[in-house]
DNA sequence: GTCTATACTTCGATAGAC
DNA sequence: GTCTATCGAAGTATAGAC
């Protein structure tokens, strides 16, 4: 369903071997070089193919950022599940949101979203659902933890722990670091007393 | 003093009126459309120049961004000084923190520091001299509002607030939200606590 | 269904004219 | 000291060949 379809320009089938080629590509260049970098010609460079296929495959630049962006969004989003599902706890909660991986990835597509709508819409909306599904994990592992919703609000602690993991991840990119390993040690040991029934070894 | 003097370019006057309006227009635009908006060719056309006056004034596009960029940084760590040399507290620190003004300017420099080094390197330079003047400024707050360190180290304070105030700026920019009024709600009570002294009307 | 030839726009940067 | 003429490279996108 495409949103404006001036055009009949032809697009290549969805499950096209080559189209996943540039979808990898162009995730790999956002990564490392900024979404900048992601242009029709260095994907297409990278992929080892010739620029016009990405306008083959994908019908303007932004349609393919926000292919990229969704593979990622819902491989997260399932994983994110799947973790809760098996143990619903502020333990799993803080580990999920503490790793690094997709850091960078998030700070480009925030970006990216400051100035083109259809990528804000679209981020909005997942971050919304990732919201409410961590929002709910949140509630259900503080009652199980014994504190009532008087002491701590869970979309207090929820936002807390978001903006936490968010400046670590983002300093880090920056190559800053002071003050990370104090306050990553505190959150454990606040989680671990609440929730003795594990250690917080992993990070 | 340039970093590479390969070209024998001459460069034009560091107080030129000409300058300062191509310095205003980058702002602008880097504000409203964000970093890739910022070309040599745009950033003339806003301040009502010919494109080639961009090169005359700066070497390099990242010579321009760099100019940007410590324009607002100086001004903001001169505020805080400022703010923190009037009263030191807990208090003044959130106002700070919590000002939302320059947090979009924060996120495309986050973004472009992600992939060009010069910038990366002024960025992170700002950003750890930022938070040795906080990290001062929270200690002291915290011990004239009588908490010793061993129940919350400043910089464990520091580093939580930096986070909070940085997600809902980034959250606020992509048109979410949820939970935002309850969080800044549970801050503001908490500081008001430890701080009878003045109310925290402002926002 | 898959890919290529090609149009046309915009980019950063420099050498040289005033 | 200030600005302009101009270059070569890179950008998105489309129409049409296989």
């Amino acid at each position: 369903m495409p949103i404006t379809s001036t055009s009949s320009r032809r697009i290549g089938a969805a499950d096209s071997k080559t189209r996943e080629r540039l979808l990898n590509a162009a995730e790999q260049l956002l990564l490392e070089e900024g979404y900048a970098a992601v242009t029709s010609r260095r994907v297409a460079a990278k992929a080892g193919l010739k620029p016009q296929l990405v306008h083959y495959y994908f019908r303007t630049m932004d349609d393919l950022f926000l292919e990229v962006y969704r593979r990622r969004a819902d491989e997260s989003l399932a994983r994110f599940e799947r973790a809760i599902a098996a143990d619903c706890s502020l333990h799993t909660l803080w580990r999920l949101n503490a790793d690094l991986r997709g850091a960078s990835f998030s700070i480009e597509f925030v970006a990216l979203a400051n100035h083109r709508k259809a990528i804000r819409a679209e981020i909005a909306g997942y971050a919304e659902r990732f919201r409410a599904a961590q929002l709910e994990a949140v509630s259900a592992a503080l009652t199980a933890d014994g504190l009532s919703a008087d002491q701590i609000p869970p979309v207090v602690a929820l936002v807390l722990m978001t903006g936490l993991t968010q400046v670590l991840a983002l300093e880090k990119a920056l190559g800053m670091t002071a003050g990370h390993e104090a306050t990553i040690e505190y959150v454990e040991r606040a989680i671990a007393q609440l929730e003795p029934r594990r250690a917080t070894s992993e990070r």
